[in-house]
DNA sequence: TATCAAATCCGAAACGTTTCGGGTAATAGA
DNA sequence: TCTATTACCCGAAACGTTTCGGATTTGATA
């Protein structure tokens, strides 16, 4: 292994004025500055990141620790959530370590582990739940962390979708056609995005001076098996909801089973709009009619939670790095009025 | 934070004692021992990991470089196999890094990122290709790996299944039931593991005196949908397959799928033997009549993987830790005579 | 009592880096 | 010529740990 010593053997410049060229500080003659560079790169100099990480206590190690005990729905999109975390998180030239543990209730005491080990500059959650301990406890620790999600206190560091205008757009096409019974096929109960979309979308009924009572929300797992049935068990009441809107398309996608078997048209017998996370799994392709939706790439949110991550340990103030992304708003052909039978009920 | 020094300051034992006591190294007294010992646990002492690292050149971290372009049958157990790994690799006191690059060609370059910045102790390499540069590329570089699977020289350590068996005994029974047009779903035919396992059903044929002329082995993604295509078009055919061999469950699944669009009984008209990775995702319930598997679970060998890194990185020999799986097998009741008029022809 | 071995201990160096606190030489200004 | 400023440089300390080599104490043996 060559070391800072070695390229100072080889130019007859002190260790410390080699560190410093190599670091990019001032102080250096620009000759200096260049020989050294030359030198390193000849004999292939590649600074150690553990000794450098004993002087300045970073590692540029990112880590998110997940429980293993995820339900299906959750599996589902993992994958590719940590290999887009990953891979932001690598162009900003730090390391992703994925730590698994058998279920939720250990992972603070993993956060302890990786952390209290010196091995760890900062931690990304994801999947917040209400409420949540981890956001307390690394608070408690002073350990940086960012968070793809938010707590209503924004007293950390996140990255977030505007999950309140989600709501607000997704219910208001669909108001401002004349839908009043509205289905809402929205994620687990727990989780804080469902209950912000929830606050958007009764917004969307109190803007327009109505009672958001015939509003029905259903929550769970927000895959296509449960948006169709729960869409069927809906559709077939006799005061069937003449809207719907789904949380991903993997729910609308099982709206457009349930239709199809109940042999209703879209948009004419039935209205749909949708939040599209733009997902290569959850392809917003292939869809008849195009379905009116709200498009926020989760992969552009990844990229974000790496840039902040990146900025938090450099030294950033938690409580101002914080993003709130805007979805697109990109109309469709799902959304009508009401059927006029069914717009009297 | 506290370190060695404070706690001797607190014991008035030297710090070299303090390192040996909790090092549990002898040539330390029983008494200054568990003096230390205690003010170690009441300080909340936690040895730094970087400072170990620098002194002893390891940091207990096990990387993983995997592409994002894998195609969606890798995908699917990929995650699985992340967490298996991690997991298994956690319990070992190591921590897994997962490194996600672009493409397969960067692989390599990550390889030398992560190692020579001396921050990796090991390598898992896995879904070995047929040739792949990545294990040469390591042994060059005298970096510690291990492979889930092996290249024939067996000149690294590894783990893998023996999938010649595999081959051997799922084509042995339909052989021994008279089956003489097989044809063998297999996996991509750059993979190691799929030629391995031809060459054992080879061998099936071969041990009995036989011809493998009538094997067809179809190469391709081991997913539900490709295994019910693959099938069918077969199974179409006038001279179809009497029996066939599943590579995994998917593709077993896929195969139940197309007998039953044409109308086939199993396994009165058609056998079907299988391998059975024990995954939840590729669940071996639900088939009717259960089907005679060779059985592995994957897990298990992420876990013997675990082992082997662990052992590999504290000095063993790389040649000697080796670790070939044998498959359970499972007989079941999807196999059956060729039906009368079929196996004249 | 002198000698030796075993048991126990400790100082100091080392791992490779960053950085503090000067130091020297050249130049400019008086 | 003297002083102040600037540009550049270097030694040494420090991060927290492990470990080498030797020192000290104890107890037994001659």
């Amino acid at each position: 292994m060559v070391t800072l010593k070695d390229i100072s053997k080889a130019t007859g410049v002190s260790v410390t004025q080699v560190s410093r060229a190599l670091g990019g500080h001032g102080d250096v003659n620009a000759a200096t500055r260049e020989k050294v560079v030359e030198a390193a790169a000849r004999l292939g100099y590649r600074p150690n990141a553990i000794a450098k990480g004993l002087k300045t206590g970073q590692t540029g190690f990112v880590a998110m620790v997940i429980p293993s005990d995820i339900d299906a729905s959750g599996r589902e999109i993992m994958f590719d959530m940590v290999v887009g975390i990953s891979q932001a998180v690598s162009r900003h030239g730090l390391k992703f370590l994925l730590h698994v543990v058998d279920t939720a209730a250990q992972v603070p005491a993993a956060y302890d582990l990786l952390f209290q080990g010196g091995g760890i500059d900062g931690f990304i959650l994801t999947d917040l739940h209400e409420p949540d301990p981890r956001v307390a406890y690394l608070q408690d620790r002073n350990m940086p962390f960012v968070v793809h999600g938010q707590y209503p206190e924004r007293s950390h560091a996140f990255v977030d979708l505007d999950n309140f205008r989600v709501g607000e757009v997704l219910a208001g096409w669909l108001l401002d056609a004349g839908h009043r019974r509205i289905l809402f096929l929205n994620g687990h109960d727990d989780r804080i995005y469902s209950s912000t979309r929830v606050a958007g979308v009764q917004h969307a009924f109190a803007v327009r001076g109505l009672n958001p009572g015939a509003l029905d929300v259903a929550h769970g797992p927000m895959t296509r098996a449960r948006g169709r049935d729960a869409a069927l068990e809906r559709l077939r009441r006799p005061d069937r909801p003449t809207a719907i809107v789904a949380g991903n398309m993997m729910l609308a996608r099982g709206v457009w089973d349930a239709a199809a078997e109940c042999g209703l048209r879209i948009p004419d017998d039935l209205s749909v709009t949708a939040h599209d996370d733009v997902l290569a799994q959850y392809p917003a392709s292939g869809f008849d009619p195009i379905p009116s939706v709200t498009r926020s790439a989760l992969p552009t949110a990844w990229a974000a939670l790496a840039d902040t991550v990146s900025r938090t340990i450099a030294g950033g103030e938690p409580e101002r790095e914080i993003e709130l992304l805007v979805p697109e708003t990109v109309p469709g052909m799902s959304v009508a009025p009401p059927p006029s039978d069914e717009s009297r009920g």
